[in-house]
DNA sequence: TTTCATTGTAAAATTATTTTACGCAATTTT
DNA sequence: AAAATTGCGTAAAATAATTTTACAATGAAA
């Protein structure tokens, strides 16, 4: 997480800089808006942060020299908090505008949803579970991987996934996942155990994750 | 261009309105958030400005329910203008925050600047779909061709896409989709989905887009 | 009115899913 | 160590849903 920033001001650089630098990103000040846009053309950022007060050039004129060539989120940080200012720099392709002064969390707080817009989360989500179900799209997925499943078969690792480690008897299951009749012998869980495993286990022969715990039922390990 | 209002004061709401018709944009509002998310589900809306002092569901949850759903942007209002909120909001997924309060010439700017944001698709929001609607074209292209379909079948497929992926059922279908007749069997759906079949994917016995999910309905996949 | 494309119906064909049955293997109990 | 229990894998049977087919109804355009 990379940012460049373009601000004359010194001592603010300096502020943000530290800020951000103490919440993993790391930021890059050009004090001269010329110095900056060279170095944008020659290293990948991932944020700019855009100073409307500049010497020699105007900061929208940056903006719009920005916009021209890259596709890089922009956040314009200004004094002069006047709407004509504003609308110009939306009109130039900026993705936020925040008036000074403001405080550190407020600049955060804006990168993050405007990184969440372009799609690139700043935290990568760690699920720690292998398994997630998406019930409105009748879908599981391992590790990312949506894997195909039948309607009992999928009720019943979605069953298994809510569980959250539990042990599940056969009755339980029986009694709880609709698609399974039941009436049908518990003898049918085992079955589907077996379909399931073939396919969300590397080796079914050796299942880590459909666990049986003989006498007992099933469990699932999620991890 | 038209909005979807979700504010429970009739005077505030009256008074954005007007504001807005002024400005050649519709504006629909409903009080009722339930009402307001139903509608969303049944019409197509440009935008939706949200109230977060709602009676009955929290602002809060009805966002994270119309993103679960949709990709439409958000504008969310409140009196309580407090950092953690905002926050929230973010992370349910809103486009942009406006504490009240407000005037309208601010409103009306932050539609504009979220819109440009939807419209500039500057990192492809949606990395890769495989079918794109135009409705205004009545025009429906797989990967950039254009396909032929009649108005049912475009009907259809178009909200198959709009669905994103959700199991759609038949009844959904035949309730949701004008072009077909609702007093129709639903086995005609069948016969319908046949047929788009024959024409998007490229071998309609095994289709790979249009995934039957048995006793459920079907769904779309879309990449 | 005729024609043509589209939409809807119904039955047959096909395919997928669930269930049962049974033999074998592994584990536990006696 | 033998017997009993429990779990596993396979295949066949039963069931249920989907797809295909052929054709009828509809409705708009010529």
């Amino acid at each position: 997480m990379k940012i460049l920033m373009i601000e004359d001001d010194p001592e603010m650089a300096e502020l943000i800089c530290e800020f951000l630098e103490r919440h993993h990103i790391t930021v890059e000040n050009y004090e001269n808006p010329h110095l900056g846009l060279s170095a944008l053309s020659f290293k990948p950022y991932d944020l700019l942060i855009l100073d409307l007060s500049l010497p020699d050039i105007d900061g929208l004129e940056v903006c719009r020299m920005v916009r021209e060539k890259s596709d890089i989120p922009i956040i314009i940080s200004s004094a002069r908090s006047d709407m004509a200012d504003k609308s110009a720099c939306f009109y130039m392709g900026a993705d936020d505008y925040l008036p000074k002064p403001y405080n550190s969390q407020e600049l955060l707080l804006r990168i993050h949803s405007v990184l969440r817009r372009y799609n690139k989360p700043i935290v990568a989500e760690e699920p720690s579970s292998i398994f997630m179900v998406d019930i409105d799209r009748h879908e599981i997925k391992k590790e990312g991987e949506s894997i195909y499943l039948t309607n009992a078969e999928f009720e019943i690792l979605a069953y298994f996934i809510k569980k959250k480690g539990f042990v599940v008897s056969r009755e339980e299951l029986l009694t709880n996942v609709s698609s399974i009749n039941y009436e049908s012998s518990l003898k049918s869980i085992d079955v589907m155990i077996g379909r399931i495993r073939a396919k969300i286990e590397v080796n079914p022969k050796q299942p880590r994750h459909l666990i049986s715990i003989r006498g007992l039922g099933y469990k699932l390990v999620n991890e």
